[in-house]
DNA sequence: GTCTATACTAGGATAGAC
DNA sequence: GTCTATCCTAGTATAGAC
């Protein structure tokens, strides 16, 4: 995972791996019990290790919270945002659109319930200006990310393919939907990957149908 | 609010209005900062007042946490699970308890915000026997009212006007899309009750119209 | 690069005045 | 019934050994 093409920079790629695992270990925790309610203690606990190995990698708690968000929204940019500016039209994109991101939501569960239980809150008043400019950026990122889903949905009303609504509120309940995924699903060890396409699918075709024209 | 129609027992009557102050201002601190990122002392300031009248009310900063779920699932109960037993067939009862439960979100955010972000989380082992019977319960009650659901649809499966589908999976999405109403909706110091109609209309349009055989 | 030891503060909870 | 004063634990962050 995110490991460079480049071998050759060992010094590098092990200081990336390190703070990835810090980082793993983070988005689990959060995903636990929240932001305020995760200790640093709590994130080496599921590291397998100490504080002083988090607080290495990362100067401050709201940094690794930052971080959590900032990788889960670059998943949905690569796994689901990429499929916007694709062929086909509008209501297919949408369709690999939903169904993409209703997968990202169980393969990359602690990144993404992370992310989904809120940037905003959280975070009650005790950060530095620049936290509070990558608190901005984040937010911002993801407004960019809706964006891009009421783009397509608009672009097939236009072409007749989608039946007139109001695009902004429909991607609201459509994101919503997907997002609360998060929230109940729960991964089994036997989990081959087979159950999380039923979902996926199950819900990819409630979601489209309620959009088509006729029926 | 929750006023009884005896106005001759003053004392209990005044009892129930303080504590009553107490938890609205505790749903509207957690609303903003989540479990733990609220402080007994955020409440009192939410309240006007300071810690004393908070713990005079309530033992533990838990409990308050426990009533507002009490008190979102009541609204719930009251609101839109009822419908489940009323009249009409399977799809208008859905429709209906759909609209009512989009409302209920807007309605009464603070609590309803509170309880869509969770009842497992935020307590990380630091509760009584006692608590955790109480959080088992206020689980139980939420799937209670979630099998209120999924027995409609199928119902409605069953009476053939909706087509067949996972029900269970279909109702995670459906309140999914509604509970999510809690993370994005803001009122606005002009709002009538009119918006609110609005969004619930639009979004149960959306959602019921996935569901029809045909179109 | 990872550990232990420690400083420092925020916040839950209680006691007791008014 | 509401306040102020205080206790004490939990948790962020740092220093410095290994």
């Amino acid at each position: 995972m995110a490991r460079r093409a480049s071998d050759t920079d060992d010094v590098l790629e092990e200081r990336n791996e390190g703070r990835a695992a810090v980082l793993d270990a983070a988005a689990r925790a959060f995903m636990h019990d929240g932001y305020a309610g995760t200790s640093i203690d709590d994130v080496a606990e599921q590291l397998g290790g100490t504080k002083g190995r988090v607080y290495h990698y990362y100067r401050s708690k709201a940094d690794l919270f930052f971080d959590v968000h900032s990788e889960s929204m670059r998943q949905n940019f690569e796994g689901a945002g990429a499929i916007a500016h694709e062929g086909g039209s509008p209501i297919d994109r949408l369709e690999r659109m939903v169904r993409a991101h209703a997968l990202l939501m169980m393969t990359h569960l602690p990144y993404q319930r992370v992310s989904v239980l809120g940037v905003e809150m959280h975070l009650a008043g005790n950060t530095t200006s620049k936290q509070r400019a990558t608190l901005r950026d984040a937010i911002a990122r993801r407004d960019e990310y809706e964006r891009l889903f009421v783009q397509v949905v608009e672009d097939g009303i236009a072409a007749g393919e989608i039946r007139p609504l109001d695009a902004a509120l429909v991607v609201k309940g459509l994101l919503g939907a997907l997002n609360w995924i998060t929230i109940w699903y729960r991964p089994r060890e036997t989990d081959t990957g087979e159950s999380r396409m039923r979902i996926a699918e199950e819900m990819t075709t409630y979601l489209i149908s309620g959009l088509r024209r006729r029926g």
